[in-house]
Parts: C-alpha cells; sequence; structure tokens
DNA sequence: CAACATGTTGAACCTGTGTTCAACCGATGT
DNA sequence: ACATCGGTTGAACACAGGTTCAACATGTTG
C-alpha cells in the first residue's frame, strides 16, 4: 500500500516538493501554479525546486509519472469494492488518493499527450471492470467492446472533469456528496437496466445507423 | 440566421478581433493565447485589441457572450434534425458553428464561472430535446428528470471535452468522422434500449441503493 | 583542522506578455 | 485649406514568473 499523505514534514524535501506540487496543479492547474508557491508550500526556497527537477516542464512529467503508477497499481482496490465498482465509489474508499485524481482530472482537462495516457489508463480499468462484471454474469456488454468501453470511459472521465458543476446542478457541493452520489447511482441504474428509449424508436434509429457491416479493426 | 464566418476580411476590425480570439481561444485555450496572436490573426495591431475591448479578460467576456448568445439561439435549430438530435448530429448539420463550439468546450475545461454557465446551457439544451421526444413517445425518463438531464448533459460534455482523445481510442481522428460517429450510435443505442445490466443484478443494485425516501427539492 | 561534497538559499537575471501612450492617418465638416 | 476626431499604429513600459548562480550551511573524509 503506498504512502501518499503522511506527515508532509517527515518527508525529504524533493518528495515534498512533489507532493506540493501534485496538490497544486490539481487544484488549480499547471499554468495557475507559479514555482514560488510550490516552494512556499512545500516550505523550501525556489532555486530548490528546479535543482531537484529541473524545470516546470521536468516537474510536471514527475508528478504525471508518480500520479499514474499509484493509480495504476490501485486498480487492485477497484475488484471487491463494493457491487457495482464505479469510480465514485472507489474514491470514497481511498480519500486519500483524492489530490491524485484531481491530478489526473487535470491532466485530462490540460489535453495533449498527458491527457491521452489517463484517459487510456481510464479505459483500461473501465475494460477491467466490466469484463470482470461480465464474467459473473452481472452484466452483458454490446458486440462493439472497445466502443463500449471507450463510452464508458468517456463518461467517467466528463463526469469527473465537470466536477463541481454536476453536483451542484443536483443541489450539492461535490460528487461525493451521498444525495448526489445517490441520485446519480439510481439514475444511472434505471438507464442502464430497462433502458431509455422505446421500442419502436429503437428500430428506427437502428435502421437509420446501418448497422450492417460490422467490422472492427485497431489496437 | 446569423452569419459567423463570411470572409473575414469583410468585417470591421472589432469584429474581425473577436473572430480571432474566439478561434484561437477555442483552439489553444485562454492563457496559452496572447494578444499578438489574435492581432496578428486579425490583421491588426496589438494596441487596437486593447482599444477596442479594454483588456484581454474584457475580451474574453465579449467571446463569453457571443459564443453563448449565437448557440443558444440555434436551438431552434436542434429540433427536426435528424431522429435522435444529439450534440454530434446538430454540429454535423452546422459546420460554421464548429469554432463556437471548440471554444465553449474550452469554457468548460476552464472550469469556474464561465464553465458553469456552459454546463447550464448544455443542461437546458438536454432538456428541450429530452422533453420534446418524451411527448413524442420516443423515449421515458427517469422519475428523477433532473438527475437525468444532468447526466445526458454532463456525458455530451464530458464527449466533447474528451474530443479527440475519445476518436482516436477508436481509431478515427475526430468525433465527427463517420466511422466514429456510427460505432458511437450504435453503442448507445444499444446500451439505452436493452440495458446493459441483468436483471438480478438490477435488483440487488436497487436494494444496495436504498431507493426509498424520494425527494426532488431545489431550482 | 582542512578539504570537499551535498543540500539549500535568495537575490538577480531574462524572457514573454499585458498594457500604455504619443504620434499618425484619413475622412469629414467648415 | 484647415481643424477636428475617431480609428489605428508600434515602440516603450511594467511586471510576473521561470531560471541562474554565487554564496552559505552542514556533514563527511583524510
Amino acid at each position: 500500500m503506498l504512502n501518499v499523505s503522511s506527515n508532509p514534514a517527515d518527508l525529504l524535501p524533493q518528495a515534498r516538493i512533489r507532493l506540493a506540487a501534485l496538490e497544486l496543479f490539481g487544484q488549480q492547474g499547471f499554468d495557475q501554479t507559479t514555482i514560488r508557491q510550490i516552494a512556499t508550500r512545500a516550505g523550501v526556497s525556489p532555486g530548490l525546486v528546479i535543482h531537484h527537477f529541473g524545470s516546470k516542464n521536468d516537474l510536471r512529467q514527475a508528478c504525471d509519472d508518480y500520479a499514474y503508477r499509484l493509480f495504476a497499481e490501485e486498480r487492485v482496490y477497484l475488484k471487491g469494492s463494493g457491487p457495482m465498482p464505479t469510480l465514485e465509489r472507489f474514491m470514497a474508499d481511498h480519500p486519500d488518493l483524492q489530490p491524485v485524481l484531481a491530478y489526473l482530472v487535470q491532466c485530462l482537462r490540460g489535453g495533449g499527450e498527458g491527457a491521452e495516457r489517463v484517459y487510456r489508463l481510464f479505459c483500461s480499468l473501465s475494460d477491467e471492470m466490466l469484463t470482470e462484471a461480465e464474467q459473473q454474469g452481472l452484466l452483458s456488454l454490446p458486440e462493439d467492446r472497445q466502443a463500449a468501453i471507450a463510452v464508458f470511459a468517456a463518461w467517467a472521465a466528463g463526469l469527473q472533469m465537470l466536477g463541481d458543476l454536476f453536483a451542484r446542478q443536483l443541489g450539492g457541493q461535490h460528487i461525493s456528496d451521498p444525495d448526489v452520489m445517490r441520485r446519480y447511482a439510481v439514475v444511472t441504474t434505471e438507464l442502464l437496466s430497462r433502458g431509455l428509449l422505446s421500442a419502436s424508436f429503437t428500430d428506427m434509429l437502428r435502421s437509420v445507423i446501418e448497422p450492417s457491416d460490422h467490422k472492427e479493426s485497431n489496437t
């Protein structure tokens, strides 16, 4: 079990800097965060930040690697964390990972290569979760598995990116608010069990989309 | 019908500046875009940008208002644009609005007040679309309508924010790629018609979520 | 104790960028 | 022809923030 947040004062300066950067990048984004802010938060001088990490961009890279590895390695905990192992439920069980998730979400926001990596991670996590659930007969995925997984990952990622906006729309403060989570769970369960579309409308859509020549290619 | 992109050279400098800013902000984000870039693109000097708009932030505000109004007023076109009037299909019919959508998506990425406004817009558009479809018997929303709409809006917004990442995961370049759109449409239709979860699993989830005391409050 | 390596500081430097401003241009009115 | 005035320019200014570097502290070795 990796240790994210024992008393920062006990950590070596280098680790304190990385932690401070991770938190600030996650809260404010990369551009809005200055090296001086990071240094202050880590109780250290600006020069030391550069001395240890080379540049602000290299520091970002270090945070990327750290957050990515940390989150990816915790994937084992995804299994067996409650009935429907959604990201939200997982986070409820691991509040200490919250800054890491916030950081990854900021990566998604930022776009570019960092975002791609994180989205891929979300896809692979969704894949594992859904595959296991399917093997247990809890659900059955559409024929185009890859697309289905990409959609699920996008839904999860999007919800995290919207973050508080979504919660506020439901009268809460944060996604983790019990009331928000409950309403979200209820609606999602309903949509994904009985469906949403009427039978006739479904037929009409199918004919329009021309689901003929199926071909799954690529990676 | 509002005119976004007739030949920019014909527009007044003030309009050219606003357009250039909208496009650049939409492509690169607010922070990465410099006033000089905007000025160059608009074929104008940096000073004039400030002279007309006061400051970079005020220029952003002007773009916000412009994009928001433009997109909100086009909502009439949402109705009657194909069978399932999703945002993707709407954009396919209105390619000239693409920079505006890109700008709004960047607002979402940026967070804060601008993002809230845009997400609210997405919610109200989803509301209109779903309500109309429901009245026509094409679908039936969950009991907690507000939550369902918030979820749909979040899905749509999230997909736009992920943007090319999602498309690339499906071997395409952009969401508007016909192949990507088709696979997305097929999977979504399947998920939202026959559902995903098994009956027994659904029952189990329902009992866990304790869907007892329903109470819709707020707004 | 001297010599040295390592970690650390904080003032100074430099670039990029938002903003200011005095001058310029061209049309219009007198 | 001259004055006026809004639109326009681009050089100059101010400042924020990433980065450099000479100095300092501390511990370690010969």
